[in-house]
DNA sequence: TAGATTGTTAATCGATTAACAATC
DNA sequence: TAGATTGTTAATCGATTAACAATC
């Protein structure tokens, strides 16, 4: 897989994936980029250009075949295989990301759900008991934790997340209304709902 | 305040606002775009840039006042007026959210939660009850409601939008995995959690 | 005043769109 | 084969960075 491919293109990958997915459901076995295009409201050049940074998917005077596009692109997003994930901080939007991973037919499953207060513990959400956050280290030992949901107040992130990086975690998902400072090997997905509220009332005034 | 600035822009506004929240907090006076710069990873050309599509907020030989600007910022994205804010879809992640916006210091109010599960009547979530959805005609008229959240199921959303918005509703904050088909002056931002999970499939592979 | 730093213009870089030869 | 549509190169557009004159 070529690499330095730009974060724009990756972002309309799951959108791709996503519409596709659809078409599949709705028996549809051929499309064009021309008629992707009219549904999703972005150029044909444009779907092709991104397609063909990961491979030539269609064929000429055809367009693309439905089922084996979603295939590869699931297979580029990483779908292909399970994803571990572990989540600390379970407030009200933990909770609901808990049941979110796991209700989602994705191929990611939550296996461990971690918190500091003591009244949460075994405390089951998402069909998973609530562990203490000192009981990480004995858990890690024992599974295989790909990604780390922080669903942390802001001041308690940043700590959890050094030690996190530091038993080998590499991959964040994070809610915390923080940039979290890690090495060049981690990876951080943000999820900042404040910003994309205030993103939404800025575009609300100013028409 | 002019307009066509690009959502490129707009997108760091609350960014920045964030950082200058926190100056303001640690009782920093001023600042200049690159001191900024350092702290937050941009350039500093990128900052004077940005900013000075709304305004010259800074002084020459001084940089800009950690205040001053902080609270220009908010004021262009949209926060000196309280946005009213009502909810479709009460399930785990609608009561997060119900109790997110409250909970947050910004000014959003949720003065509404609507629901079509007759179980859920009158429950209360993040301090107030939840209405049956049919409930919504009535409460549009004795309430202004500046934003609809959207936490349903997929294909519930868009028929509930479209209710929504011949209702007078004209912002949304969708995160349903259905991208809305509105009138051009209704405004949508939209939250795909699944497409952030799978970006950050994506960036866990490759490297 | 001299030094610092903005506001803004110009240069560069990257992403999107258009065009078309290749080919199914 | 002829028509359709890709893959890919070239042109355009927009966003970012660099440079510097203006000015506090």
């Amino acid at each position: 897989m070529e690499n330095n491919i730009s974060q724009a293109v990756i972002r309309r990958m799951p959108r791709y994936y996503r519409y596709l997915g659809e078409l599949l459901e709705n028996g549809v076995e051929r499309i064009s980029s021309k008629e992707l295009s009219e549904r999703m409201q972005v150029t044909a050049s444009q779907i092709r250009q991104d397609l063909n940074n990961f491979g030539g998917f269609g064929q000429q005077g055809y367009g693309y075949n439905v089922e084996f596009l979603y295939e590869e692109i699931g297979r580029i997003l990483g779908l292909t295989k399970v994803h571990n994930v572990a989540l600390f901080g379970v407030g009200n939007l933990g909770a609901a990301i808990a049941n979110y991973v796991n209700f989602e037919k994705l191929p990611f499953r939550m296996i461990g759900l971690f918190d500091v207060d003591q009244k949460k513990k075994d405390r089951i959400v998402g069909g998973i008991p609530v562990m203490m956050i000192d009981e990480f280290e004995d858990f890690i030992k024992e599974h295989r934790v790909d990604i780390a949901v922080l669903t942390l107040p802001k001041d308690a992130a940043m700590p959890v997340a050094e030690r996190l990086v530091s038993l080998g975690v590499r991959a964040f998902w994070n809610f915390a209304h923080v940039d979290l400072m890690v090495p060049d090997d981690v990876v951080v997905e943000n999820v900042h709902l404040s910003d994309s509220l205030m993103q939404l009332s800025y575009n609300m005034t100013g028409r």
